[in-house]
DNA sequence: CCAAAAGTGTTGCAACTACACCCATGG
DNA sequence: CCATGGGTGTAGTTGCAACACTTTTGG
């Protein structure tokens, strides 16, 4: 039996999606990655497009599939068309099929030449549930400096996701879709510096959060110990 | 016969390139469009991408074939995926297919689900000399503020288009390609407020621009009547 | 009291804006 | 001469980086 109808003209062919999905834990920035079958091979999350699906529709689909979320941040950034992904996709793909017992039709369609969207979301990172699919075995959120190889050309939209991401970092709010839903300021900061890849200065740093009047100190402050418990923030939603 | 190779596997189902080709002259921004054969219905340059074909070889293919420029700026912005492309599509597509002896191979294929990729080349206005090909007979640089309808969601592309085009130019100097080999100062100014929509102080625009040090001033100047005759500048290429 | 967290003040730099003003030159 | 093109000077503003310093507060 195959894995899923492929060939049946229920997905459009020659399209697919792609997913960078962020999420900040123990302040470092961590992609979803899922591991196929069996196999060593890591990749991001993906899926088709469906023939009467939007485009768009797609990666939010993907994206409720594998971590159970909607409504959240999803930002389309490049198409990938290069046909260099076929030829090295040939021998990937093998050894992956082979373990999964894919029948002709799904290798002959999924072998043949693809073009990719590549999408990012960026999601808390606490309230992910993650659901490998049927294609995977395994899940592990990589931290951004640590990812390594990737099947076929994942790494290059990898790469290209996090340029985007700090280019929208300058001109949006996007960043906090990554904290839960309070935080503290040092939190934000931490966050800012992974993404920017540089160390900022604190006091700098608070005064232009503050400034821009987008936050909102909470009553409750965050007891994890120490000394002074920093206050808590949230996001002023007007 | 049919126009095209169209269900012959020669190309990639359900993905197509369109190419928003902007020109500057006369002190406007325009944008090159192709009226179908014998029909009011103007679209975008765009074409299909072949089998064995990379995505951005394709948007180069398209642009050499309509204006006989290669080797020039070409940058991709968006990929199209909406749905409703296609219910509007129906309309037009069997006024222009109607009007070309279309066979029901074209005419199934090109009225299936689609989906674009938009890329937007800059062009030395002068340089370009348009091939419409085998779909159109008429082609016309529109002012950019005076476009009017255009074929499917050719519209929004444009304007898509556009508001990348004005994110590129603080950050890079893409602009200078819509420029004929020498120009004035006074013409590098009046592109920058087209593209930007707003009125630029002359003495610090100068200043700017010299400081940057890209620019190189030619023996020869300007012979066009008035008084003074401007300076003539071209791009440094060290 | 100590250490972490939070906030204030100040200095200096760099970039940009808006204008006022001067010089050059071709007819 | 004067209209156009080209250039300088400067005062005001803004944003930011860097750093020193004070205040608050939980244990």
């Amino acid at each position: 039996m195959a894995l899923n109808n492929y060939a049946t003209g229920e997905w459009m062919p020659g399209i697919s999606v792609d997913c960078v999905i962020f999420g900040f834990h123990e302040n470092q920035l961590k992609v979803l990655t899922l591991r196929f079958n069996q196999t060593d091979i890591w990749s991001l999350p993906g899926g088709f497009v469906g023939v009467q699906e939007d485009l768009d529709a797609a990666a939010k689909r993907v994206l409720l599939e594998r971590t159970g979320l909607s409504d959240i941040y999803l930002e389309q950034f490049h198409t990938f068309g290069c046909l260099k992904r076929i030829q090295e996709a040939k021998k990937q793909h093998k050894e992956v099929g082979d373990k999964m017992g894919r029948t002709q039709d799904d290798y002959d369609w999924i072998s043949s030449r693809f073009i990719t969207t590549g999408y990012f979301a960026l999601v808390d990172y606490e309230k992910v549930v993650v659901n490998v699919g049927a294609m995977s075995d395994t899940y592990s959120w990589k931290d951004i400096h640590e990812v390594g190889e990737l099947f076929l050309d994942h790494s290059e939209i990898l790469q290209f996701a996090l340029e985007q991401l700090r280019l929208s970092l300058d001109i949006t709010l996007v960043a906090f879709n990554l904290l839960t839903e309070t935080f503290t300021m040092s939190e934000v900061q931490s966050l800012y510096e992974t993404i920017l890849g540089k160390p900022l200065v604190r006091t700098n740093f608070q005064r232009k959060m503050l400034s821009m009047d987008i936050l909102e100190r909470i009553e409750k402050k965050y007891t994890g110990g120490a000394h002074k418990a920093p206050y808590l923030y949230r996001l002023k939603r007007p």
